[in-house]
Formats: structure tokens, sequence, C-alpha cells
DNA sequence: AATTAGCACTCGCGGGGTGAGAGTGCTAAC
DNA sequence: GTTAGCACTCTCACCCCGCGAGTGCTAATT
């Protein structure tokens, strides 16, 4: 257990950090705070936290920088986060008020959002449910020998495949197997429709097997469309203003291993889970090495009819934890707010 | 005009810098080459090749690079692309397999393997057609008072919207009044639906207004989806090893300019615009002053029924002109003959 | 017991000097 | 036209050094 006094002190170190991303000096708190005391006894303060691990020095005449025990503390007990200003709440609903009803561009534009507000990078997944119920099923001829297959799942979901055909079917044959295939199917779940057991002649046989792929396909991911932004403001951070650095951020976060850091993000973050809590996992607490070196603020958002998603936010440790967690608590409301308005 | 020795060590200088990134030393292209000069003699014809301003020295007592007018000279008369070998052609190939019958898929591979064969950052757009025919339309029921317009046009490409009701709609309503336009619409343009001229009732108008305007902006688009792949092993070159290098190349390429980089690539590119041929545009020769460290090698390709798009590499202006020409080459033929066997 | 002034000590950083190495241009001979 | 030889130029890596920043310790003060 930390005095007032050196609690106080560590909030101040930290915030200092964050705001300087230079290492501060006991002299510098004392002027900046305006403390009634000297800069000695700064010190001293300074060498008992350092003692029990909140703050480090890089190197013997530097000042402290916050270790991630320090951050973790000033997380847990030290950090008020506070509701956006008014004025940028109504901003933001105003920017949602324009993308009615795409889920995906929800997700989107909560990522971009965030990365504008807050200069980190942002992940923010579309709701996806955890089970999918076919709406409705179309066939569209494309050509003699192709078709397109469109699926309509719960929730605007819509996907699509082609079909190469055995022998030439006309639009009106297409329409009406999708016809009789939808009065037989639309409604029900993958397994449902496994349960019905119902025999198909050929081209439905196809129809049925591709439709039955994509939904079971859709409902192994775990998340739907993961969107990333502001990778390139958060390489502005001084932190990766050396080349390797930011080569080592851009194979954390590129578009290609964006899948794994998603699952990985989560994995750490769903401990409690609970839609609607912030979680923070902080430096050394990833299990991965590649992030050891940036925090995440992850917040799961849940809305009716088991749709799941969750926004999270990548920064450097030295990041403005009050900030990003009352954002990221903020636009996960957000999100469920408008799931409940068009789905609930 | 160059003498025949004065090409042919340009061409020396050429491959051998693209090769190791440094100055090319006299000495060294008489070693490496085995020349039967003295160093003595290659250093003069340099001071030539310099007067005339195909290669430059970046400070007295280096080597030479060559100069963009240098490259120029390589690309148009030096080097001589063949055709990728059988067996990586197999490989592509058999790559493509897979990915049937999806357009978008096709563009997103075809950078994936530009992108993985080149080591630079490869930009492909996804079939597009100047305009766009409705093939058929769908309502589908979300919720009382929200449903979900589904367009399926010419060629593969679905897109949707949800529309908010004025009253509640059963599924079976949806399904009436989807009918009964597609009965009208269906196989139309926009142009020719416009020109019908129908009178619509309220629900039915709001329909058909909202499928004319997104057939309309999709036409506005002059290209498909852009497939970005690459950035990452791009950053490995030498040229971009300090991070504002990067930084700059980053701006460039960003996902959120990407939009504006393809028409900017496509607008320098587009003089013979052909489909198939291929279009190098070298380092100066941009427009823009954020590309005049890199160049970029860009095809047209086409298909039946207007379908367009582009095939691009961007790389240091030090790149191996000669390979990707003909990868580009090779991807936009591809292209091609998929388009055709699809839509042909 | 806590605070503080004073001071010696440590360390990183930037500037200037330097020597080696690379590569050229020129000149004179072939 | 070619080439050996050589002086010249320029970069780069290295080291040294002094400055400034900041600390830890000690002894005096409250």
């Amino acid at each position: 257990m930390l005095t007032e006094r050196r609690e106080q002190l560590l909030r101040f170190i930290v915030d200092e950090y964050v705001r300087s991303a230079q290492p501060v000096a006991s002299s510098a708190v004392v002027q900046r705070y305006a403390l009634p005391v000297s800069s000695a006894t700064i010190r001293n303060e300074m060498a008992r936290l350092e003692d029990e691990g909140y703050i480090v020095q890089p190197h013997t005449s530097a000042g402290r920088v916050p270790s991630d025990k320090g951050y973790r503390y000033y997380v847990e007990a030290l950090m008020r986060p506070q509701e956006p200003p008014a004025a940028i709440q109504q901003t933001i609903r105003h920017q949602f008020h324009q993308a009615a009803g795409e889920t995906d561009e929800w997700a989107h534009l909560a990522a971009a959002v965030l990365a504008a507000r807050l200069s980190y990078v942002s992940v923010v997944t579309a709701p996806h449910a955890a089970q999918t119920r076919l709406r409705s099923l179309q066939l569209v001829s494309v050509h003699d020998f192709v078709a397109l297959l469109v699926l309509v799942l719960q929730e605007t979901l819509v996907l699509q495949q082609t079909l190469t055909l055995d022998r030439p079917l006309s639009q009106a044959e297409l329409a009406g197997v999708a016809a009789h295939l939808n009065s037989l199917y639309a409604g029900r779940t993958v397994d449902e429709i496994r349960a019905m057991q119902m025999e198909h002649r050929s081209f439905e046989a196809q129809t049925v097997h591709a439709a039955l792929d994509l939904m079971e396909s859709e409902e192994a991911e775990s998340f739907g469309e993961a969107y990333l932004e502001g990778l390139r403001d958060m390489l502005l951070e001084p932190e990766f203003a050396q080349g390797d650095r930011m080569l080592a951020l851009m194979d954390l976060l590129g578009r290609s291993n964006l899948d794994k850091a998603i699952p990985l993000a989560r994995a750490a973050g769903d401990q409690p889970a609970r839609p609607g809590e912030v979680t923070a996992i902080i430096g050394s607490e990833h299990p991965q090495d590649a992030m050891q070196q940036c925090s995440v603020v992850i917040s799961p958002y849940g809305g009716p009819s088991g749709l799941r998603g969750a926004i999270s936010v990548v920064g450097p440790t030295r990041m403005n934890y009050s900030r990003t967690v009352s954002m990221v608590r903020y636009m996960s409301g957000i999100m469920e707010e408008l799931l409940d308005a068009y789905f609930g």
C-alpha cells in the first residue's frame, strides 16, 4: 500500500510522462505542480517508489518513468475517467446519425472517431451473431452456366457466392428454386436446416450445400469484420520514431496480421468480458512479446439476439489511460444503443 | 543517342544498383561483368554518361547512381522483360483456380501475388463496369420498421442498404413490392429506368429512389474496390529505413489515402490506357511531389461488357523494372482471361 | 523523525577532430 | 582510344571531451 503522498506523486509522474514523453525529474514535478516541499524530499519519495517497483529510471542521471506496475496502479486507483464533454458527445452522435442502419459502417465509424480523438490505433469489430438465422435467399442468373447465390442473414448481413451450373438454367427457373427453398428454410438456423434432412434434386442440393457452408463459415468467425484506424497518427508518437520500432508496430498491426491480433487482444481481454466493461492490458501483461511496448484498452459490447463485438484501442504504454478509457466506454455505449434501436 | 558501349554500361549500372542499392563504382563494374577494359576507361565513359544526364553521383568520391532519365532509357531500350517461368505461372494459375467466381477475390489475390513475388506494394482495383444493369432486387424484413434492400447488379456485384419504413410491412408485402419492381426494371440501366418515368406509391417510390441512388453512386466510382498489399515488405527496402521516409510512404499509401492515390496513378498512367499495355512512371515523372521517390508500373485490364480495372505496382525508383513489368503484364493477362471465362 | 541545502558523482548527448577507405579526375605514357 | 599512376575529395565511423541534467548522500535544521 502506498502512502497518500506517494500515490499523489505517482499520479504526477504518470501524468507528466504521458504529456511530455520525457523521464520526469524531481525538480520538474515540484515546479509544475507547485508542491510545498523541496525536490530533495521528492527524490526521497521517488527512491521509495522505485524500490517498490512503481517507477524506474532509464539510466542513473535521468528522471523517472512509470513502470507497467506503476501504470497498473494508476489505472486501478488513481485516474478518474469522466464522460466526454457534452459538445463532443453531440458531435459524435451526429456523425453516427448519418450512417443509419449499416452495422459495418457503425464499426468503421467508431474506429475512425476513436482514432481521431485519441491519436492511437483503434480496432473495432462489427457486431456479429453467434448463431445466424437465414432470412432469405436469392438466385440470380449471371450467365448460362453461372448463377449468383445471395444469402440475407439475420441483422442485415449479406453473403454471396457464385455457383457453376451443370446445365443452363433460366432466371425463371432459378427464381422457382429460390422460392421453394425460401418457403422451406427462411427464418431457420443452420442446425435447424440440417435437422430437417430434406431431400433435394441436383441443383437444389448444390444450392443448399453452398448456403449451409456459407452460414457455417460465418458462424465460425468469432467476430465480424474488423476495422483498424489511426495507424499513421500513432506512428508519430516518439516511441515509434526509429525505423525498426515502426516496423515492429506495422508487423503487429499490419493488415494481414489483423486477423491474428484481434483474437489475441480479445483472449487477454475477456476475463470479465461483460459487455460495457472496460479492461486495460498494460505492456508486459500481454502474453505476446510483440505487444509488450503497447497497452490495449478494450470493451466488448452486446446487443439483442446475441449480437457481439468489441471496441479496442492500442497505444503505447505511455498512453492517456483516462481519456482512452472514457472514450472507449462511451463508444461501447453508443454501439449498444444503436443495436438496441435498430434490432431491439 | 548513346554509343553501343555506353548503353551497355548504363545497363550494368542500373542492374548493379538495383541489386545492391549502393552507388556503383567504375572498378565494381569491370570486376563483376569481367569487362576487357580497365576501370579508367569506364570512368571516362561514366563521365560522359553523367554529362548527358543518365547517371549522377551522390557526392564526389562515390560511385554512380542512375538518374530518372537513366531509368527511363533503361526501361525503353535496354531491358528485355520476359514471361515468368512456367513453374511460377502454374503456381499462380493454381492459386486463382481456388477463388472461382468472386471478382473482388481475384483482385485481392492478384495484389497479394504481385506483392509476394516482387516485394513492392501492389494496388489492384477490382473489375468495374462503367454502366451497370440491374439484375434483380430483393426486400427483406429486418424489423417492423426496418427493411433491407439488396440489389444485384450485372457481374455479381451486390449492394445493400437499410430502409426505414413509415409503417410496418410484413415480409410478404415486401416480397410483393420486390416482385413488382423486378418485373418492371430487371435488366435495365439507371438511364433506362429513369426514362420510364413510372409512378409509384409511397414505399415503392422510396425503394426505387434508394435503388437508383445506389446504382448511380456505384457508377460514379471510376474503379471497383482497391486492394493494396506488400506495404510491409517494401518498408524493408533500404530507401525507407529512416523513420521519416517511412512515414512519407505511409502517408502516400495509407489506407485512408488509397482512394486518392489510385486516381493519381491512373491519371498519370492512362496516356495509352489500352488494356493489356504496361506503362511505367518513373520518379520525377510523377506530377505529385510525394511520389518522386517512387516508380509505378501500371496496366489497365478489360473484360466483356465494359468491365475495367487496373493492376499497378509501386516501388522505389530503384526497382527491378524488368521483373516488375513482366509480372504486371502477366497478371493483367490473367485478369482478362478470368473475366472472359466467367462473363464472356 | 521529517525536511532540506549542499555537493560530489554519474551518465547521456552533441560537437569537433581525425584517420581510413573509397572512388574519382587528370595527366602522361602507350 | 586506352591505361597506369597519383593526387585529391569526400564520407563515415570512431573517439574524445565538456556540458548539462539529475541523482544520492550527508549533515544541518526544524
